[in-house]
DNA sequence: AACAAAAGTTTCCAATAGGAAATTTTTGTT
DNA sequence: AACAAAAATTTCCTATTGGAAACTTTTGTT
């Protein structure tokens, strides 16, 4: 693997189109910049480009040359086109804020162990603390709903990704739906909940709470 | 939704959209609904969010009502008068209740597809509006760091596990680190990163923004 | 260096976005 | 129901986008 991306050692920063007129100050970040970064990072060239975006050769030019904003479907042909993501047009590199850079790294089976009767619980990623999200793995031991004295319930949201075997989700407000390998949810946690493992091997899922 | 990566190609899998958009099924997704939809949650009248936002009311009326496309300018007035986060307009909605008993099953593959160069995503919950986490499952094309014209960035903070094959998992403060089936990783994603595999196959992951 | 081909830019014009104000629809009150 | 006020839509017009083709610059070959 090559010893360091081009854009590590690149300045760039430079604001473009001072001419401008005031308004464009709005301008998020260099739009058209982006564009055809992305484009010669695909070794496309604008004939190309044209061909599997649908705008025309003289219209990506006037984009990446910050000439004219884009409607958004034109946005949406770029993206479509080259592969683009939304989020990373949008998104302002704010380089060098120093805060949030953070990292904590679980290796499998080597988080926090948290055994209860029915769920075993591996808590991930616990060297961090202040997170906004508490994800944890999960082997659910129960094969009943009646080993639940009651319902699960607390506080936000949580999602649930099937890693192995199949269980039945239970949840207060909904019939119980069985769930199998790759099948996940997403829900409100305020709502009992509920599962129990079907598969002849106890059922392993991943479990994020917010 | 809330933020998603991505980027680049590579000519191996150019397939899938080369031949896909022979024309152009442009729409990206009732944007105009979306904007209705978050500006009525937060109670604003069109002249509201036309102070707020810098557009005309007229405006406003028409993208929201699809009359119009607008252009990228005014999208990113909308996002920021607004405070829209972008990858809120590109996911689709499809509101339920009230709050506090919702349920989002989604089954194995039967996400909402949205493939970049590097990443293969596919958007977990989409029924589901107004979520604090944002999952989905992606399958990792990427072979080498410089796929990536440069580093992912956004906002929030993202859990990653690691469901098949290995990776080599890239950030701007920290060495390469490889990842293999059942670790996780938590961190803040202004730090840039990106994903990269070394297995055979390309390795697939889940992940969760918040 | 001269030329040809490829890539990129600019021009010109038809199509369309954006704003101000007029018009219509909705909401709330009596 | 009738009216007034508020909100949303439509109209009308100007400014800007997007496409085709002309034009310019770059690249590569002899």
């Amino acid at each position: 693997m090559s010893d360091e991306p081009h854009f590590l050692r690149e300045e760039k920063i430079e604001i473009a189109r001072a001419e401008g007129n005031a308004e464009a100050a709005v301008e998020p970040l260099q739009l058209g910049k982006r564009v055809r970064e992305i484009r010669l990072s695909q070794n496309l060239t604008l004939e190309e480009a044209s061909k599997r975006t649908g705008l025309a050769r003289s219209t990506l030019s006037k984009i990446e040359n910050e000439q004219i904003s884009p409607t958004f479907s034109a946005v949406n042909k770029l993206v479509k086109g080259l592969g683009i993501d939304m989020p990373q047009l949008f998104t302002q590199p704010k380089r060098s804020s120093g805060a949030g850079g953070r990292r904590d790294i679980t290796r499998c089976g080597e988080g926090t162990p948290h055994p209860t009767p029915t769920y075993e619980h591996e808590l991930l990623a616990t060297q961090l603390t202040s997170k906004k999200m508490v994800p944890f793995r999960t082997v659910v031991h129960a094969r009943s709903f009646d080993e639940y004295p009651e319902w699960v319930r607390h506080d936000g949201e949580e999602f649930l990704y099937v890693l192995k075997g199949s269980l039945l989700f239970y949840t207060e407000f909904y019939e119980p739906i069985e769930l199998f390998e790759g099948d996940s949810a997403y829900y409100d946690c305020e709502m009992g909940h509920a599962l129990v493992s079907t598969s002849e091997q106890d059922a392993e899922v991943i479990w994020v709470t917010a």
